[in-house]
DNA sequence: GTACATCGCGCG
DNA sequence: AAAGCGCGCGATGTAC
């Protein structure tokens, strides 16, 4: 029989709370919601302990009003649970999926303010008993109140699921999502190792030695001059697009900005160390000293990942920029002594979704093996698999005009399933429709100044803009099915990783842990030893993951696993 | 002083 | 070489 273990916390109560009044209260409920044993009182900082002995007597699926809030004091105290239902999380994704049995509850949380307008979450006070749920329940006067609200709407979202092929997909969504939680929690927990003294080494070689903050490096001052030597503007400062922007046409050249890539393009003595100034520039601002100091502590990033924070499913972060890290410092993260990483990316994962998505078996024949671009390029573009993996990207993105465009009729004749779904997408957005990932996540509604700006437009000029608006509005859904489905996929690739690497460390093999998520890309620290083994559990995930999602589907979704000591080592 | 917009560039 | 999608963040500059 599934067990849940529903956790309530008192609004004014927060885990450091003082001993001798209860802060927390736990109660163990089967399915429909009906108690099972009397509810537990937590006191103090013992929730913890709590947790951690029914963990092991009765495995259940914990229920937490957030994840995010929770789960690192439990680690931090050693304790770690198996399964979760995020309440928070749940309710996010069951506002806009079409799926969800409507009903009052449904109807409630899409009453809410829209959470992507609101402030994020670490600019707001300590949460009450959940994000929004003031709104949604009354304020509870005790710990009584409180569990009543949280297993009401446990019930709730547990009922909003309906038993449906459908509702089948849309829960596994909130299971992977809440698993995320967990696995989002616990990489923030583990750090990903950095080596500090390397990141010094190659900051010093690219910079010059290090100064004090305020002062610009060495190297950055010496091409700094030659800028204003060749520019004949003796106080710019290239750290400013306005004045570079005007030293550079007083020069005689002629751009309308300052971008890298467009300056590639002219001819003229300043561009090579100016070039070379931005490079180095952007390196000193993001990844500089100041930023291993402030991001790095005993040798470990420990960014936050915001689970669910981006509107197609895919992970946001907050703190040091986790998902930009440039391939210029990769090679200060290194594995510990005796450690190495094992980092593993799924390739080309987005077309390989869209071919599963379409069931387009034409394009699925072309996913078959390593290169899809390859197979692309062999089925209709005469084997140039650049100008496939354009057209491919073109169709997944909504471009129209140049290249991508010019391939778009050739590219549709041959995947007429494919294409025809993104296009159906676009079309849907551009109507100002919904759509929704496999799994069954929803775009969001449609800002409400559009669908009013839609009905009101008289004049020409205003027509235009609303039209434009529907253009970008459909390049949204075309793209957020294909993406939105792919952090599907990813999700339940991490998922099942982690379930395979549990399940070692329960048999007592030390299996490592997962240290890094970057859209399609995973991060482990394992021991040397265990590295094949892992690498194993990594491949064995995604053919699980595949079918969990699509069952049996003539696609592949390839993933390539290295063993490294340092990131900069891996493809 | 804070808040916000813009530019530019890093990642998938 | 970017374009067409999704992000975070630092420096600068302006408004209040």
């Amino acid at each position: 029989m599934q067990q849940f273990a529903v956790v309530a916390t008192h609004s004014i109560s927060q885990p450091e709370s003082e001993a001798g009044s209860a802060t927390a209260v736990v109660q163990l409920v089967d399915a429909a919601g009906t108690a099972l044993m009397p509810p537990v009182q937590v006191y103090g900082n013992s929730l913890p302990a709590v947790v951690a002995e029914l963990e092991a007597s009765r495995r259940p699926r914990w229920v937490f009003d957030s994840v995010h809030d929770w789960y690192p004091g439990l680690l931090s105290a050693g304790v770690r649970i198996e399964r979760v239902h995020d309440l928070g999380l749940v309710r996010a994704i069951l506002r806009n999926a079409p799926y969800a049995e409507p009903g009052g509850y449904i109807d409630s949380v899409r009453a809410l303010a829209d959470p992507s307008t609101a402030a994020p979450a670490h600019l707001l006070p300590p949460a009450r008993v959940s994000e929004n749920q003031g709104e949604l329940f009354s304020e509870p006067k005790d710990q009584a109140g409180a569990l009543e609200n949280v297993l009401e709407e446990f019930r709730a979202q547990r009922a909003a699921v309906p038993e449906t092929e459908r509702g089948a997909r849309l829960g596994l969504l909130l299971a992977a999502e809440s698993a995320g939680a967990l696995i989002g929690a616990e990489m923030t927990h583990a750090g990903v190792p950095w080596d500090v003294a390397e990141h010094h080494r190659l900051l010093a070689e690219a910079l010059g030695e290090r100064v004090p903050a305020g002062v610009r490096p060495p190297r950055m001052e010496e091409l700094a001059a030659q800028l204003r030597a060749l520019l004949d503007a003796p106080g710019l400062n290239p750290d400013s697009p306005a004045e570079l922007l005007k030293a550079m046409n007083r020069a005689g050249i002629a751009v309308s900005n300052t971008r890298a890539w467009e300056l590639t393009e002219i001819k003229h003595p300043v561009i090579e160390p100016l070039l070379a100034y931005k490079k180095i520039a952007r390196l000193a601002t993001a990844n500089g000293y100041a930023w291993v100091d402030r991001w790095v502590h005993e040798g470990r990033f420990r960014p936050e990942y915001i689970v669910g924070g981006v509107v197609t499913g895919r992970w946001a972060s907050h703190g040091g920029g986790a998902l930009q890290i440039p391939h210029q410092v990769r090679s200060a993260v290194r594995a510990d002594a005796g450690k190495v990483l094992v980092v593993a990316d799924a390739a080309q994962l987005e077309p390989r979704i869209l071919a599963a998505l379409s069931r387009d078996d034409a394009l699925a024949t072309a996913a078959r093996g390593q290169d899809l671009y390859q197979g692309i390029a062999d089925a209709g573009f005469g084997g140039d698999r650049a100008h496939a993996k354009i057209a491919m990207l073109g169709a997944m993105y909504g471009a129209t005009t140049g290249e991508s465009g010019r391939l778009m009729p050739k590219l549709k004749a041959t995947y007429p399933r494919a294409v025809g779904l993104v296009e159906w997408a676009a079309a849907q957005g551009e109507a100002g429709a919904p759509v929704a990932t496999y799994l069954g996540r929803g775009t969001p509604e449609v800002p409400a100044a559009w669908r009013q700006a839609k009905s009101r437009a008289s004049s020409e000029s205003e027509q235009r803009a609303v039209e434009t608006e529907g253009r970008s509005r459909g390049r949204f859904t075309r793209n957020f099915i294909v993406q939105g489905t792919a952090a599907e996929w990813a999700l339940c690739w991490m998922g099942e990783l982690r379930r395979r690497l549990n399940a070692g460390r329960t048999a007592g093999i030390e299996t490592g842990e997962l240290v890094f998520f970057l859209h399609d890309e995973i991060m482990l620290h394992v021991p040397a030893e265990q590295a094949e083994t892992v690498v194993e559990l990594v491949h064995a995930s995604a053919r699980a993951a595949s079918e969990l999602l699509f069952g049996q589907i003539p696609v592949d979704f390839p993933v390539t696993a290295v063993v490294v000591d340092s990131y900069d080592q891996a493809k």
